[in-house]
DNA sequence: GAAAAAACTGAATGACTATTCATTAGCGTA
DNA sequence: TACGCTAATGAATAGTCATTCAGTTTTTTC
């Protein structure tokens, strides 16, 4: 089996664990019903990954390498211009928790609950992604856009605190607003 | 045995419970490691309590009262001051999650996860504490402290977010900050 | 197209743990 | 002190589920 197909029944198990594990939880979900909705037996499970918690970290990485490819590349286009830069990232956080409800759910509920799990792993990738947003209110500060006397670490996790917020409240919510529709009021709101 | 007593070993069970739970996660703390931290047997777990969840969903409520019971007090006590009022509930979620450790853990992190059980019922508890806040910004408003075109739960929620980060925040890192020593920071960032 | 290798299968295994319940201990009362 | 009642115990039960692996199917190689 070549390596694209490999790569494709892979992928095909973490889309059905996304969707399995929104829907009950981590601990309710069973191997099971992974490889059910995979279409794939359960043992065929363990040769893609080395047990039920791989696949909940490979899911949790798999999204934050696409979140944090965009995310920089937002960075490196928008220098010169923080305020722009900074609500395109308010807007890619927003759109990308909001175009797939199974991982924001993910991301706003179980990681937080397997954290005790990931700590160390996760949390350094969270403050990446913090550093990256601190880094944009730095250049916002030299650039005159925010007040030099805020601590832009500080600022940075307030405005993840907000967004995460937003995320959650959007998950928990039955209701179908799209919760990128929030993101302009929450730069207008920081700005 | 009279009531009082009664009560009392109930709250030994929930204290252990909260350690336990705490320390390793909901669904890796056994009813075992519970009953032996309390100092009772197995069984008489069930005698206090209706199963394993139920230990849960007492956490929340015992120390949801506490909480409403202060912030409905100093929203009542504060009436015609908003700003001190909004300080004071800012510095009463940070001091109340920052006293106990383990408790800030359970609830940045277990309920969480658990929500997915608990859903409706505890985030109804979060609604009411969310419409508490609200007011408070209303009579803001009225009182011309707040811009008058602001959504109140929508201030409400960018509040909590905050809040809800910094404990979070706090929960994860080792760092042995006062956690309500950044409550003046959060206040004034916000007024 | 046959042999070898790689993938896949799913029933069996083994470990774990929430809950129950027959038994024992404790305590107030007469 | 003996009786009855409540509380507590912890070993046994019953069920769940991650993981393994002997056997089967599919793919690749020559």
């Amino acid at each position: 089996m070549n390596a694209e197909r490999k790569e494709a029944k892979r992928e095909r198990i973490l889309d059905a664990a996304v969707v399995e594990i929104a829907g009950r939880g981590y601990y309710r979900t069973t191997v099971s019903d992974i490889a059910g909705r995979a279409g794939v037996a359960d043992g065929t499970i363990y040769l893609y990954f080395k047990g039920k918690e791989d696949i909940l970290v490979s899911i949790f990485e798999r999204a934050m390498q696409r979140f944090a490819d965009e995310a920089r590349w937002i960075v490196e286009e928008g220098a010169g211009d923080p305020e722009q830069t900074l609500r395109r990232i308010v807007a890619l956080h927003l759109t990308l928790l909001g175009e797939d409800r199974d991982l924001a759910v993910i991301f706003q509920v179980e990681f937080r609950h397997t954290l005790h799990v990931l700590e160390l792993f996760s949390r350094s990738r969270i403050r990446d992604y913090l550093a990256l947003i601190a880094q944009v209110v730095e250049d916002g500060k030299a650039a005159g856009v925010f007040r030099p006397d805020v601590d832009a670490l500080f600022v940075a996790k307030v405005v993840f605190g907000i967004l995460d917020e937003m995320a959650t409240d959007w998950v928990l919510s039955r209701k179908n607003i799209r919760l990128a529709s929030r993101s302009d009021s929450v730069s207008d709101l920081l700005l």
